[in-house]
DNA sequence: GGGTGTTATGTAAACCTTTACATAGATCGT
DNA sequence: ACGATCTATGTAAAGGTTTACATAACACCC
């Protein structure tokens, strides 16, 4: 029953007494062989524990079953639920995910240019916001592409992700109508397409309720924790203090909260922060964060079935698929404190 | 430069005057082919930008350069830094990682089986601490294999993690030099392998300082957040309280931490609590946790260096790699308060 | 100078699948 | 009843690679 070699398509049409062609369309077209015939090949695969070489297959086809996922880090806390998505969706539709991460190196990006090159992936999802080849020389050659979480913007592949803009707005207005005026903006980004996106909708906010933007209280930062904490002491340097902090991210907002928390400042008594993401951590920071909630998996799920079906049909369905933020209210933000309405 | 269809080696042959045999050669076994010759075909590779096509050589080779690392949840806080290590390591060789997650449903098992089956990974990584795999008769034609994470306990394969009774026994060694003596251990788990290490070192911790084990303080668990909680409510009930939670993981112990804050109790004031795995959330909590370190990287690293050497040698070389724990001390352990000290 | 090695290269088969084309049998319309 | 059409199946080529075997050139030794 189980011999050492797998059994070929061979094996099964010798014993159901047909030709590997009709086994071959027995599988994949199977309303092209006649009923009786289809369950003797049946039986036959049942028989032999027949599987396809999918070496072979992608090799006689010209194009793999197995999607390529580069992430810059495999760590990021937004990365694994997006995955499960991403993984779902694919599996359920035959495809196979193969992950790779850059940790920021352009000759890791090579190394995955080759490997599309060689046929071994039949897409590529792409979680770093920036095509990771070198020369666009090369985007010749690119398989049918999506980006996700990020957008990309060195090429013009579709996205899919949350409204960042719409996202932001509602950390705003949260903190509008809980009173707060000013309101600081952690981690201005220009080259971060997500992150552009958050800041506009801060200012949209800021302008809807009449306030406008406070250059002072924007601060530059690039979503870590470092840059957060560094944030605040520039802040308190410069002694132009707001009365929340709305961060462009989680780690960010931990970071805000963690150089508050140095200077002796209570959240959110003193200050109040609200973060993007909803990252698992983003419950266990004490307060708890409130923040905007990504639909990670949705995101995956809905990534993936675009690529699906830019694989099969060929062009470019939608270039952008924006999710609904979810605004998940924890501990991290209250009314100013007396200090700041006096002002 | 670019054309549509990838170059084969048949145009790198006819381009450098050599047969495609003499083109392999030059890449694979270069000793064997003239300088003078291999020269003319690299020049001719760098001309066409040619890169083997791996389904055409996974064909030929019988085997593939992909490693399955399957998981039952990819999102779980230890798994990416594993990833990490083993994907670093699988590509330093030329091999690719691939991952797929069972969320503990036999089917997808299965369908990893019929993957594997398929000669589209000539390895596999477990996290799972059990084959995956239905039947046992299927045994028979895994490829070479690897446990991480978690030992696997129904089929001998080679098991690479951390030395769990040295990093338990560090733990108890901890709480007892702080004065602890009734000290729970959170957890018991005679399933998984990992856990039931970890309570064999807190029980050898117990017993070389003449305490010895308590089993009214030993509770069940499964390592969620969930089961931490429950067992606080559980000692609470018996009215046979320790001073000192020694948890099985991490996750166990933010649950502890969140009973005994639901019973408005201060940890590390009233209970000291210690964890195990040091995942990125463990320094968040308040207090931070003090807990034991995976070396998660250099499991991975180790784990696929394993495979690699399985993958070309043949005979499984050892059949376990255990690293060091390492403990971190955080704010979540203190000398037993006075209430305890009296008993 | 002819047998013996050695070295470098070429020829062709094999890996397993899918599918265009060919074939043969059945069905149908008149 | 006969050509036309349709349906089910088979034959064989193709996809790109690796490698056993064959060949050819060359050096070497007695």
């Amino acid at each position: 029953m189980s011999n050492s070699t797998p059994a070929t398509i061979e094996d099964v049409a010798r014993i159901a007494e047909v030709s590997i062609a009709t086994v071959s369309r027995a599988i994949h077209t199977p309303e092209k062989v006649a009923n009786s015939t289809r369950l003797k090949v049946n039986q036959a695969i049942a028989i032999t524990g027949y599987t396809t070489n999918a070496m072979a297959r992608s090799l006689r086809l010209g194009r793999s079953n197995m999607i390529l996922v580069v992430a810059p880090d495999i760590g990021d806390p937004n990365f694994s639920n997006i995955l499960v998505g991403l993984e779902n969706e694919a599996r359920s539709h035959g495809y196979g995910v193969l992950i790779g991460h850059t940790q920021n190196d352009p000759q890791r990006g090579l190394e995955y240019l080759k490997f599309l090159n060689s046929n071994q992936a039949a897409g590529l999802i792409l979680f770093t916001g920036i095509l990771p080849f070198g020369h666009q020389a090369m985007t010749a050659r690119l398989p049918p592409s999506v980006g996700v979480f990020e957008p990309v913007f060195n090429g013009g592949i579709p996205y899919v992700g949350v409204d960042d803009i719409e996202g932001a707005r509602k950390a705003v207005d949260l903190l509008i109508a809980e009173g707060h005026r000013k309101i600081a903006f952690v981690g201005d980004c220009r080259t971060r397409l997500a992150y552009s996106r958050r800041r506009m909708g801060y200012e949209a906010g800021m302008d809807a309720a009449g306030i406008g933007t406070d250059l002072r209280i924007v601060l530059e930062g690039d979503g870590t924790i470092e840059s957060g904490r560094l944030a605040v002491e520039q802040l308190f340097m410069r002694d132009t203090l707001p009365s929340a902090f709305m961060c462009v991210n989680d780690q960010t907002a931990i970071g805000v909260m963690i150089g508050l928390g140095a200077r002796g400042y209570d959240v959110p008594r003193d200050f109040s922060v609200t973060g993007f993401d909803d990252v698992p951590q983003a419950v266990f920071t004490s307060p708890a964060l409130t923040t905007i909630r990504q639909p990670r998996t949705l995101i995956g799920k809905h990534a993936m079935a675009l690529l699906l079906e830019l694989l099969s049909d060929g062009r470019p369905a939608e270039t952008e698929i924006l999710l609904r933020p979810d605004l998940v209210v924890r501990n991290s933000v209250s009314a100013p404190s007396r200090a700041w309405t006096k002002r």
